[in-house]
DNA sequence: TAAAAACAGTACCATATGGTACAGCTTTAT
DNA sequence: ATAAAGCTGTACCATATGGTACTGTTTTTA
């Protein structure tokens, strides 16, 4: 069991004690897999029977379109938690293309296996719902921000939690323009040309992937609306303690 | 507990025996609501503990901005479970705003008592799971449909919907023009304008409220993508049984 | 180290949608 | 019955984004 720690760390065993998570997990099958660099780990309208628990690696979810358009819907480094909720339906098309961007393991247990453990563990039961709770949280924003936003203010949002994360006015973009497009649901010289833009307007100073912000207030300002939807976790999902 | 056999036609409570439903909720505090029409229900910035089960009316969920841009995300009447997912988070503002848009009669049950009856019940349990699960499948078709598909796509899913809900290529469309353009996230006038082109290009014959589909096929040709995504169930939830 | 691939910057034009305004019709409320 | 409110149809212009193409630079791969 040479991924137990690993396990641990994930949301689905917070507060649960090491003794107890062996003891839950001796009760069901576990399945170890591995995937390289680019391979597919779900493909989109597949049906899904397995919890999927990402132990090592990064993953991106994303939704590729026949015409090729794709929309990254979010990207994830493990621990993760996957598929939790759409495996308890019936006959559901898996709806995104899961991804390995690095070399990646996981673990998958059975649908009936995480009844099992629902059952006997109430923490597990308890974690297992708030993990639910907030993939559903974090779908509902991204859905705001893409009827509301334009991709100025898409970019905009991306920049300030930059700024929150790097904790300065002084930012690097770690994603390449094509990513953040295909984040925000663009064109990648779409992107460019707002990029330009905001520099234009003598709102930041943008050279490759070095990027100043001159005015934060400024840069607020021009949010349709202030609420805090979207200004955190919304493009990619943070890393979970 | 006169909403006994209402709250029995509810997904949650699918095959499992009148008997138990009412031992079941024996156990738990049941709180019953009415609301007017109109009346809001939960407001988006609130933190939920309940969940929500609407046994007489109509509700309808959206998004209000500040600058009063509305993005209506769904439609249901009863019998419908609200906020199964979302309750379960710790320190979530709830995302949307639910009305209620016919007088409106619904029961509260915390979150604690929803904990007791997926412990005690296993059915209950898998119910709850699979109404999280199409919920979670909706939000995604939901957020597919809106990056990939333009107002003209979204009108001819949702008209397709129509041609095979009413099984005639001559529908009425029940909703306002406002209420649609909503519902796709654009301006009214854009709308009219599209079903205007559509007329015009001969594929349909629009007048009032009054739709004929000439042509199904050609109408189906505009589509960017076949992928059945979002061709059900994606604007306006159906009933459920 | 060289070749290939990915990337950022930019230009150009096409087009979809936004925003506003107004007219005439239909439904709802008084 | 009448007024008010809401609805559709339409026009006009502004603007945001799409789509494509090309260039020069940087990073990756062989």
């Amino acid at each position: 069991m040479e991924f137990l720690n690993k396990l641990e760390n994930c949301k689905l065993f917070t507060e649960i004690a090491s003794a107890e998570v062996t003891d839950l997990l001796s009760q069901i099958d576990l399945t170890v897999k591995n995937y390289a660099k680019n391979e597919y780990i779900i493909r989109r309208g597949s049906f899904q029977n397995s919890l999927v628990i990402l132990v090592e690696g990064i993953i991106e979810s994303e939704i590729i379109f026949e015409n090729g358009k794709v929309l990254k819907v979010s990207e994830q480094m493990a621990p993760f938690v996957l598929s939790a909720a759409l495996i308890h339906g019936k006959e559901i098309e898996y709806p995104i293309d899961v991804i390995a961007r690095t070399d990646v393991t996981l673990i998958k247990i059975s649908k009936d296996d995480v009844f099992k453990m629902m059952q006997s563990n109430v923490v597990f039961l308890r974690n297992y719902m708030e993990v639910i709770a907030e993939r559903t949280n974090f779908l509902y924003q991204k859905l705001t921000c893409f009827s509301f936003r334009s991709l100025r203010e898409k970019f905009i949002l991306y920049l300030l939690s930059l700024v929150q994360d790097q904790n300065s006015d002084v930012v690097k973009v770690s994603k390449s323009q094509s990513e953040l497009a295909q984040s925000f649901g663009v064109n990648r010289p779409s992107l460019a040309r707002e990029v330009r833009s905001l520099h234009n307007s003598g709102l930041i100073e943008a050279e490759g992937k070095d990027i100043k912000v001159l005015n934060r207030d400024k840069l607020s300002q021009q949010l349709s609306c202030k609420s805090n939807l979207c200004a955190n976790c919304l493009y990619f999902e943070r890393k979970r303690a």
